[in-house]
DNA sequence: ATAGCAACCTGAGGGC
DNA sequence: TGCCCTCAGGTTGCTA
């Protein structure tokens, strides 16, 4: 399900319901995420979450013994739901606060992860090579272009790598080279200083309209209160292969990068 | 260092 | 209806 706006929805969701409450019970059903959910994990009981925060695609639930780290993989969704609602099937892991607050995560592809982290959360093996957040003023147009000299790797690739900038997935990455009238396959290294900064201004504000959208919605995102996203209806190339170009009519043709799926308007990108 | 790709897993959709 | 194949919003970790 998510890319940065989904991640940054969901935080914004579950954090009214889960700040300053503390941590009944923990329940795992399927401890089979990405990595195991380990019985550490019980430690969090009787913890208060102290602040809700997000780096990169992680959800953070911050407490005084610790932080709980939440990645919602390919297809998980987080629920904000009371001990009434009925199990429904990959309802793997359940952080109890009360009988009215629950905060449930679903995930079918398992790909997800929830992990108690009680080192410093900058310097977790998971944490310490990421990239600046996109949002923030260290991701700039002069760091992209400095990162991207001499790289021959293709642009849309490079924005997807997560030393570079977090947060950036594939549908963004599609969006904003579309926005910004680039060639996915272009080799970052021959893209001038003026062209990142069209580039970096538009990747931050298709994530900020992403957000303020709700997200994108394709299959299995929800927000937390269960409505879709409505960022679909905004996409321009993602998904729409053999569709037309709403800038200029022609055929959007589609790739696979880094075996990922870019679609792109050969005219409207053409370098 | 870098690039490509297999792996992790389930479900949906298309072709036959 | 069923079977088989491909594909999906992510990320790690292997090989060359």
């Amino acid at each position: 399900m998510p890319e940065l706006p989904e991640v940054e929805v969901c935080r914004l969701g579950i954090k009214p319901h889960v700040l300053n409450q503390t941590v009944r019970d923990v329940i795992v059903r399927n401890p089979n995420m990405r990595w195991p959910i380990t019985p550490t994990i019980d430690e969090i009981i009787d913890c208060s979450v102290l602040e809700v925060q997000r780096r990169s695609k992680y959800l953070l639930l911050i407490t005084q013994k610790g932080t709980l780290v939440l990645h919602l993989g390919m297809s998980g969704t987080l629920r904000i739901i009371n001990k009434d609602t009925p199990l429904k099937k990959h309802d793997h892991f359940d952080l109890v606060f009360g009988d009215d607050v629950i905060l449930r995560l679903n995930d079918p592809r398992r790909f997800g992860a929830v992990l108690w982290v009680t080192e410093n959360i900058n310097e977790h093996p998971l944490f310490i090579k990421l990239g600046p957040e996109p949002l923030l003023e260290d991701f700039s147009s002069d760091y992209l272009y400095q990162q991207s000299r001499k790289k021959t790797v293709p642009i849309k690739t490079f924005l997807m790598n997560n030393h570079i900038v977090v947060g950036v997935g594939n549908i963004y990455a599609n969006e904003a080279l579309f926005q910004a009238g680039i060639n996915p396959l272009k080799p970052a290294g021959k893209i001038t200083k003026k062209r990142y900064q069209a580039l970096t201004q538009i990747i931050k504000d298709v994530l900020k309209t992403a957000i303020k959208q709700g997200g994108t919605t394709l299959k299995d995102f929800t927000q937390v209160d269960g409505k879709p996203g409505y960022f679909a209806q905004k996409l321009m190339v993602y998904g729409r292969k053999g569709e037309k170009c709403y800038t200029c009519e022609d055929e959007l043709k589609e790739i696979k990068q880094a075996g990922r799926a870019t679609t792109f308007c050969p005219t409207c990108q053409k370098s």
